[in-house]
DNA sequence: GGTCTGCTTGACCGACCGGTCGATGCGCCC
DNA sequence: GGGCGCATCGACCGGTCGGTCAAGCAGACC
């Protein structure tokens, strides 16, 4: 990688991070480039350097959060175990990721419906993903006798909803602290898909 | 009340509908008041003469999202059964609720934070008095046994986040009637706070 | 038929925003 | 020290939007 390109990526690093900041406190459409500009003490023209088009901001910071949705679930089944340890270790990892990087999953989850349809590919693949791979993990504890679901479907769709709506209620200083919310978290979703151990 | 209140009611029902709409199709700051009012088949100033700021129809858009989700809630609480059944009651009626005013509950949720603070506190009212009503029907069981949770606060969060997240993926021609998602919903929300119902 | 009243209209205003471009200034090399 | 190249800047453009207003129109009443 040459010089330049590895300034813009360390440039878009810090794009990204101010840009989510801003985009989850006023909104995608009520933050300006100028105002994105501001926060990083750079002007317009800078921004254009390393993005083309505001969009193309939003959209890596889907994809970023996505991603790490993904990483948390692919971690969690590739621990060697019961399913009923990998479930328990996606709700606290998912659920750390959410809290860690409540801005961005609240921007995606916020202006996923807004993001023009031709930008919208690689997300529903990535979201296709997601939904699936956590159904594979319910499948395969119902398989082996430690879940009793009838339609993983929906069991993937309500604990995903469940721990993704953290972003909407979290606060740093609120009365549990993120490792506490991710076993609760833990204990409510095994107890979701039947598990005897949520029963503990 | 007078012929000109009348009116003025009837045609801010068809404001806020065709508004509900448009926001969820196009977001709050992508819909221009030119946009409602040409779904409605009149000029802006039309608008105007029933709601002084566009930030009004988004306030009531969000009060009667709140409002009919807290009503499913309270009709539940009133039914004479276990608290079991309360909460399976609940957990369809706030299903059904959801899916069947989609374009409301999505306009509330993603617009809410961005509501300015000195109209918000009716809204945080409201949201206040649906937790801490769900949290108490929750409590109730757990007082009488039928329920088993640590800390109804989280489990209310819980419940509330994995029903109201369908408003992001039902969609009309999915696999699913509402019927069906209520019954499954109903069932994960009684495994969720440790009902022996949940099993059945 | 004329006039008055009140609602609707289309045009308008000022502000804002995404994106661009010529000018400028800084550092580097000769 | 001088000149060159490149990144940065501030100013600018076209378009949009929330909100307003004076003009026009229709219907009612005399």
């Amino acid at each position: 990688m040459t010089i330049s390109e590895e300034i813009k990526t360390v440039r878009k690093e810090l794009i990204l991070e101010h840009a989510e900041r801003l985009f989850y406190e006023r909104g995608y459409r009520g933050t300006s480039m100028d105002a994105v500009a501001e926060a990083l003490s750079v002007t317009k023209p800078v921004l254009y350097a390393v993005y083309d088009r505001k969009l193309d901001i939003l959209i890596d910071i889907s994809l970023r959060a996505l991603n790490r949705s993904i990483d948390a679930l692919r971690v969690a089944r590739r621990i060697d175990g019961t399913s009923t340890h990998q479930l328990r270790d996606f709700a606290r990892r998912f659920t750390d990721t959410v809290i860690r990087h409540q801005a961005g999953s609240a921007v995606f989850f916020r202006e996923e419906a807004f993001i023009p349809p031709e930008a919208t590919r690689e997300i529903n693949h990535l979201k296709g993903c997601f939904d699936a791979e956590l159904a594979e993990l319910i499948e395969a504890g119902v398989v082996s006798g430690e879940f009793r679901v009838d339609d993983v479907r929906s069991a993937s769709l309500a604990i995903g909803g469940m721990i993704s709506w953290i972003y909407i209620w979290y606060r740093p200083d609120g009365r549990l602290s993120p490792e506490a919310i991710g076993d609760r978290m833990a204990t409510y979703t095994l107890r979701l898909v039947g598990a005897p151990a949520g029963n503990a």
